[in-house]
RNA sequence: UGGGGAGUCGCCAAGUGGUAAGGCACCGGAUUUUGAUUCCGGCAUUCGUAGGUUCGAUCCCUACCUCCUCAGCCA
């Protein structure tokens, strides 16, 4: 209790690993990171992933990173890599060097050996039609295989054959001998070891046969010290053969497995298999497309680490199922880059805007501080002109009730600037306002006079010392249209990526050296992150939106 | 209909025998050259339902209801 750190993760786990610390079970915990390097993380691991390493700060302990490697047909050393520099991103470090399952190949394969010799696995020959059939269903008990009854030494001599690739893919499993009666199905004799004659990202050819999961990952656990192994609510019916391995095996150590629930985000895909098919069939332009609910794509967007951390923290961990609104996220990672962005102009949608009583060809500069609570960002010039680009949605001639920007014959401050007074629209042929013809009061520059109160703010930019940009902008992270949609492999057909538009505008040129990841806040229309990828010197600068601003006046 | 879980405000989420924390969202109001930020204020006589035990129950007991999950040689 006494001087520890504010917990980073809420107390479900915290009340059991402090009862463990309080009887003297552990001195310190160990936690891991266990994915499968089967693709790109995204917001779910993030949870998992500030939950380990987060408890892992806690209580001083340590965090592994562990790839789950046991399935060489789905995985790649590009998924491991991304994996890893996406646990680094949001800022955590692992224990060491990373993990891998299959560095415990041998040593798997010696504690099953083990379990055969003690009689508590055997080899199977009976095809995957059979065993279905031979497991019974959820209320019918499972029959025993005719292979359940082999001696150990034919077992030994059958699982030793099984690895020096004597018999077909598929042809033989090793299982444990558990209790075809039981009615949890994973007790019903699992196959824990299977023939795959499958090139690893790591091991290449040198085994033909490979670890199940939940034969692998209680070893692993055991093998690297885990105190506290913790994953997500379906994996609680795997729990008692988790403990039933560890059990068996004479290996020194028996890490406990807890459960909790899954992040569920409103309206997001968090399925490894959906987001693929998102990126094969070419809805995204990749795993990192800023729409992607990917940590990479987060990243892209503008979210920030300490963003996503601090959702993290809000969103708790339990046992209930949930899905938490989308205003969570937003809000966070709007709350970092509060303090963060530095505030600059962009007009997105532009609407020329004449100021008649302005010299033609003059130009005149006010500093403009870059945040308006933190002087230590600095100031830049801020160019004005009798041309002036405003928001097109800036301007209103029936404007609704309520309206404080500009309208004909009203008036409007021009943020750093001049008041404007709006004397006539010039349209074109179809009724579309094209131009307006405005006046400015030369009185109001960097004051407002008694009695005067403008309302209005709105951002501008000097037509002649604009920068032209590209604006992407989001509707919301990642959209499905149909809340039922995500059902089905066939959701593609459904899913429909409208949340991208991009709009050829302008911004202040103070953000042309805008380096990577650097994220601004347009002045009253959002923030936006100088796209990482996108911006070359000398092309055109493009901005992701990260995140609206709350209740502003933009749409969407 | 077998097993394992979960049901506290619109969305998350604490609490656990002593009379419902907090965050997000939302609604007021103040300050504001960003309709932002900041700041103040409001927001569950009620904890899935029905009974019971108790001076007292969200917390204990009983029954019921709803939802999730398990029959891959995936993880």
């Amino acid at each position: 209790m006494s001087g520890t750190p504010t917990p980073i993760v809420s107390n479900f786990i915290h009340t059991i690993i402090d009862a463990d610390l309080a009887r003297g079970k552990h001195n310190n915990i160990v936690t891991r990171f266990p994915p499968e390097p089967n693709g790109y993380l995204h917001v779910g691991h993030a949870k998992s992933i500030c939950l380990n390493f987060g408890l892992a700060q806690d209580y001083q302990g340590k965090c592994n990173l562990r790839f789950d490697d046991t399935n060489p047909e789905k995985e790649s050393q590009e998924y491991a890599q991304s994996i890893q520099d996406d646990v680094r991103w949001l800022g955590f470090a692992w224990d060491g060097e990373v993990r891998w399952a299959s560095d415990y190949f041998e040593q798997l394969y010696q504690f099953a050996v083990e379990l055969i010799e003690k009689g508590l696995a055997y080899v199977d020959d009976l095809t995957p039609e059979q065993m279905r059939e031979y497991r019974g269903t959820l209320t019918q008990a499972g029959k025993p295989s005719p292979s359940r009854s082999r001696l150990a030494a034919e077992n030994l001599d059958l699982f030793a054959r099984m690895r020096a690739g004597e018999f077909a893919d598929g042809s033989r499993v090793l299982r444990a001998k558990i209790d075809m009666t039981s009615s949890n199905m994973n007790m019903r004799d699992p196959v824990i070891y299977r023939i795959r004659r499958a090139h690893h990202i790591r091991t290449g050819d040198a085994w033909c046969i490979y670890p199940m999961y939940d034969y692998t990952h209680c070893i692993s656990d055991a093998l690297e010290g885990i105190t506290h192994s913790l994953c997500t609510l379906e994996f609680e019916d795997h729990r008692p053969l988790y403990d039933w391995v560890l059990d068996n095996l004479n290996i020194g150590c028996h890490p406990r497995q807890y459960e909790f629930s899954r992040l569920e985000l409103h309206y997001t895909i968090t399925s490894k298999r959906k987001l693929l098919q998102l990126v094969n069939d070419k809805h995204v332009s990749g795993w990192d497309d800023p729409r992607m609910p990917t940590i990479s794509g987060m990243r892209r967007r503008g979210y920030t680490p300490e963003g996503i951390r601090e959702f993290a923290k809000r969103i708790g961990i339990s046992k209930s199922e949930n899905s938490v609104d989308m205003s969570v996220l937003e809000g966070c990672v709007r709350e970092d880059l509060e303090d963060k962005a530095a505030r600059v102009i962009a007009v997105i949608n532009p609407l020329k805007v004449v100021v008649t009583n302005f010299i033609a060809g003059q130009t005149e500069s006010r500093s403009a501080g870059f945040h308006p609570q933190h002087p230590e960002f600095g100031e830049r010039l801020v160019p004005f002109g009798k041309e002036i680009w405003i928001e097109a949605d800036d301007f209103s001639e029936t404007p609704p009730s309520g309206w404080q920007r500009l309208t004909l014959g009203g008036e409007v401050r021009l943020r750093y600037s001049y008041v404007l007074r709006c004397d006539e629209a010039i349209k074109d042929a179809a009724g579309n306002v094209i131009e307006l013809r405005c006046l400015i009061d030369p009185d109001t520059l960097g004051k407002n006079p008694v009695g005067r109160k403008v309302k209005g703010v709105i951002h501008w930019l000097a037509v002649d010392h604009a920068l032209p940009a590209e604006i992407r902008l989001y509707d919301r992270l990642f959209t499905v249209p149909e809340p039922d949609a995500d059902k089905d492999v066939d959701f593609c057909t459904h899913f429909n990526p409208t949340s991208l538009t991009i709009a050829q505008g302008w911004v202040e040129t103070a953000v042309q050296d805008a380096a990577p990841e650097t994220r601004y806040q347009f002045e009253r229309l959002g923030y936006y992150c100088a796209d990482r990828y996108e911006h070359q010197p000398g092309e055109k600068l493009v901005f992701n939106r990260a995140a609206t601003l709350k209740d502003a006046w933009v749409k969407n």
